[in-house]
DNA sequence: TTGTACGCGTTATCAC
DNA sequence: GTGATAACGCGTACAA
């Protein structure tokens, strides 16, 4: 194991050079040495060596993955995905993450960068100056900078409309929106949406209504804590992610509150436990597979040597309701919604 | 960007080997030098060069981590924290994922192998006989292989006794045990601690309250449809992941099974929304945390030049105990368990 | 068709 | 204290 081409060349009498050849599938070999040189390959286990490749500047056939966290279920999934199609390539992953940390984007991309990748996918962190150091070919998923490179994600502000537009159509008027990080892009889109379904619905949303601090369990019990403690309550909930809704059930749980029948929920995430909880949730569910398969294309555009423009591609989830949806409690006008 | 030792010391007007002896903070160099080189150094955006270093024969600051899966929650966490331990320590992760297929084990330590990885940190899948290619040092996680090497893993035997216990403690005789790959050093072991507590209590196991199959939603779902055909069917279950737990809630809400009243439940695995299912789930947790931080040392010795022999470290988990766990419906002695 | 020679960036060794 | 040189493994331009 570990063996060089020098020994496979020692090996079978003839020059490095020709080993090389012969292994490369060059087209001046004879066939001759070229079976034998790929037997004693084979047979002595050889490999060429990633790091004089790399040297050599034949690239590592290594890509890396920058992105926030790897607990959260949806950048598990994500990460998993793009894995999936990367070591389909041929691409090793090594991964870095930011922990929502401009510093710790920045040490990560370098990182990567001196450890030689070939590309980079990375879901920015929402830092201001984006310190893009020069290096290899780098797209961005799901949150965007100010980066002028390619980048793929999703809808949220159609997202966050055809849920608030779900609540809207069972009757509700006073519908919350609890959210993330405002500083996430994603989090402005998605309270874009929301303020835009209630305009059209002709609802004037309260600001007291949007509640944004972390995409964190203990914010979502939080953040229902303080609506509820308004006058008048909200009568819906529209969550922007599944940890949010995990703290909001809790705290719902704790205080014995009843849902859909005194609160109806959406939620965004793709999560399996959604359907098991009581009641299951409608969500918004976002092809995670089908944006990391486009990262992953767009990223082997450029190593490829593309150098068209940046592109952009904006993928569309779709709705999956569930039982979390009824009428307001007190609703004056009942709606076609569901009744518990 | 990308400048080397040579471009520093042409810069300077020194030599090679001074440049980088001044980099590495090497003893004899004069402190002006030295200063103006890091300045330079600083100035020119200096990374030393991966490829160069491996190919020196230095190492790559690279651990390879191989594990089957990282949709499923528990590895998505345990690969989270490796990474973080790892980073900590100055390495990058670079993975391989094995789908429990023991020829994508192999492609896939191969892959890390010759990318040059200074260690590999593997979750083994059930393969007969491990095909170990020589390589860097190798630690196993959690499942365990028949290979000579560091080892840490959860007391799984223990933790299964722990469980099947609180059933029988609530009062329950006919106690199911659903479980995924039976080929899975794993599986094998909870199966062993569930039926050393069912034997500490003097209950003679019906075989077929034992489904083994798979680790997914469908056969958590399958297996219950299995077991409540059986007269008599068993009055509780004890599941061997979240993944079972989320179809075994699903087929119960599907026929209208209601939890604990007329099934208890206790489960392997530690998933945030055990907590907000209806009921939340009795689960013996297991410490990701510390697994990974015991794996990362063990390798981290190894990598440091350790040739001890082959530890084994055993790591025990803790139940937590919430609401799907009742006495059973029909129990002629009504034990002391939490009531409804 | 095959061999020779060189360079990629780094570090260790030896000579000055 | 510093400089020159060799070596790591590979790919390739050029010579034979």
């Amino acid at each position: 194991m570990g063996s060089t081409l020098r020994q496979i060349a020692l090996e079978c009498g003839v020059a490095v050079s020709t080993v090389s050849r012969a292994l490369n599938g060059h087209p001046h070999v004879n066939e001759e040495t070229r079976r034998l040189i790929r037997e004693t390959a084979e047979r002595l286990g050889y490999r060429p060596s990633a790091a004089a490749r790399a040297l050599r500047g034949s690239g590592t056939r290594t890509v890396g993955v920058v992105l926030p966290d790897m607990m959260n279920a949806f950048y598990a999934r994500t990460i998993s995905m793009v894995q999936d199609q990367l070591e389909e390539r041929g691409h090793s992953v090594v991964m870095a993450v930011t922990n929502n940390e401009g510093r710790r984007e920045r040490t990560g991309l370098e990182r990567l960068i001196a450890s030689g990748v070939d590309g980079i996918i990375v879901v920015p962190t929402p830092t201001r100056r984006p310190p893009t150091p020069e290096g290899p070919p780098l797209v961005e998923m799901n949150r965007r900078s100010s980066r002028r490179v390619d980048w793929v994600g999703y809808d949220e502000d159609e997202g966050a409309r055809t849920l608030a537009g779900l609540l809207v159509g069972a009757g509700h008027h006073d519908i919350a929106f609890i959210g993330g990080q405002p500083s996430f892009s994603t989090t402005r889109r998605r309270l874009e949406g929301y303020r835009r379904a209630l305009a059209e619905a002709g609802v004037e949303p309260d600001p007291r209504w949007v509640q944004l601090r972390a995409y964190s369990p203990d914010w979502g019990s939080e953040a229902l804590r303080r609506l509820l403690a308004l006058r008048p309550a909200p009568t819906a909930v529209c969550a922007s992610s599944s940890e949010l809704v995990l703290g909001l059930l809790t705290e719902a749980r704790r205080r014995g509150l009843r849902l859909p029948s005194e609160l109806s929920l959406v939620a965004f995430g793709k999560t399996d436990w959604y359907a098991v909880t009581d009641p299951g949730i409608t969500t918004y569910e976002q092809p995670i597979e089908q944006v990391a398969h486009i990262a992953v294309q767009l990223l082997a555009d450029r190593m490829a040597g593309s150098t068209a423009d940046p592109t952009t591609v904006l993928v569309e989830g779709r709705a999956v309701e569930r039982d979390s949806v009824a009428a307001p409690p007190t609703g004056p006008e009942p709606p076609c919604g569901t009744a518990i």
